[in-house]
DNA sequence: AGGCTTGTGGGGAAAAGTGGGGAGAAAGGG
DNA sequence: CCCTTTCTCCCCACTTTTCCCCACAAGCCT
């Protein structure tokens, strides 16, 4: 399980480090791909394998699964770490996430997410506000 | 349950001994997470784990479902007693709650909170008033 | 009064973050 | 086809931070 909130610095040649506690759960082998929002994601091997089998059990079903693959698949890079505990991000993945010198990892239960440091700021935002109110719902303190 | 206030000093590495009584509640594993307010809070493994899935388990669609991940995992950080029973505060947390040199531990029944020496004072003034007018609503003391 | 528990402080060892250098592979031009 | 140039990847070293352990002082209970 992942979680907490890490600030990095890239270096000229686009590696980042992830907090050693992530390390540990991806033991050196990572997949990265688009996020959903403008960020990247990174899940361990392990679960990266089983998000797969679940859209291949229904690939043949429709042809917006197929593309569905095509999307996740075709933009999914494999990355491992070196010996310092770092990846490199591909260029493709840091354009998407609008990713400059500096990057903020985020732990998300079962994957991790890197973001821009601004797009980040306003999406934690965005997110809090939303659990307030969910919150508040349950009655819960 | 927890209860009670406490007031402790940080010493210049950010470190927080909990009242006795907590620690043995919290058996070494402690979730620490940005309160609503401006505080600290922190909650037994346990109990974290509980509401992270009955949060989790009120997200409508998946893009709440993850913005709602991100409230709950991107802001918690895992803290663990040294043998002094003593807790590091991440500097973040620290700036959230702007925790000086001083600090104050409370106990609010399911979970702990760590507040600035000052905002408490405040906050304490404000709750012990609000508590009143409900007491006198329910004909209480 | 004595012993135990607790708060506070400091020091040392280990790990983590950051930056730079060198070797290998791939691509392009002669 | 070979040489050169460029890019990428991997390894090494340094600095900073973090973590952990030890020790002292004060308060409480017995």
């Amino acid at each position: 399980m992942f979680f907490g909130e890490y600030v990095y610095k890239l270096d000229d040649k686009g590696r980042v480090p992830l907090p050693p506690k992530f390390r540990r759960d991806m033991r050196e082998a990572v997949v990265l791909t688009k996020g959903p929002e403008k960020c990247i994601r990174a899940y361990p091997l392990a679960e990266w394998k089983r998000l797969a089998d679940e859209l291949a059990s229904k690939a043949l079903t429709s042809a917006s699964q197929r593309k569905l693959n095509r999307a996740i698949f075709g933009t999914a890079f494999a990355a491992a770490f070196d010996k310092q505990g770092r990846i490199g991000l591909p260029l493709p993945l840091r354009l998407h996430a609008e990713i400059g010198d500096s990057i903020v990892v985020v732990g998300v239960n079962q994957s991790v997410e890197l973001w821009n440091e601004d797009l980040w700021k306003s999406e934690r935002a965005s997110s809090e506000e939303q659990a307030e109110q969910i919150q508040e719902g349950m009655g819960g303190s």
